[in-house]
DNA sequence: TCAATAATCAAGTTTTAACTTCACTATTAA
DNA sequence: TTAATAGTGAAGTTAAAACTTGATTATTGA
């Protein structure tokens, strides 16, 4: 659940649909699994990854792992942007100061 | 300045840590590069992924390059997260339905 | 003018991430 | 009670990212 985690979790395409495809209803591994053309050890690994980076829960019951969003990760993204966006913005507005202490 | 770039960028701790160094001011490559214990090309390097991502813009003045913050890329990030806090914020407040059509 | 400085380029190597194979366990349905 | 289903684990391969080396260019200060 560091920001490490998240961005490295959300650089990659496929993890990135993965969330967009559990935005409406949990999926099994299976599940998500069958619109990609890879094996689903390589689907577990993503999941793993989503996991770890507290963008996903997931549940076992019986033979089926259900996988669902955990808003976790999300929460970490927004932090790291609200604690930036005041800061940074500022060099915006008030331009003509890239050649300060260079 | 798409999501994908933006992500992967910040997905790397140097390329972060450069971003805070560069938030209360504009610095030179060799100023970047400074505290790293790497080369000057990496470094280069470094900062053209963040170019390409949107999150500074920098700009050459005789031989140096100064680089600063670019408020579009985390722009980019806040589009995101908009986009999706509501969707996924709402599977916390309903819960039980993990067992969807798995 | 010429030596030091600032940065860049092309072409490598190393390290990490993504993915595969194959064997295996547990669960469920016939 | 066994055959199919759902997923996992260990170990390897492939592909991509991070980094280096050894030039080279352009600029500037002495």
């Amino acid at each position: 659940m560091t920001p490490e985690r998240v961005f490295q979790a959300l650089g990659d395409a496929t993890r990135r649909d993965m969330m967009e495809r559990l935005t409406d209803t949990a999926l099994s591994v299976s599940a998500l699994a069958a619109p990609y053309d890879m094996t689903l050890t390589a689907v577990g690994q993503h999941l793993a990854i989503l996991e770890a980076a507290g963008l996903i829960k997931t549940e076992k019951i019986g033979r089926v792992r259900s996988c669902a969003i955990n808003p976790a990760g999300l929460e970490v993204l927004e932090q790291w942007t609200r604690a930036r966006r005041p800061l940074w913005q500022r060099r915006l507005d008030n331009l003509g100061d890239m050649l300060d202490e260079t």
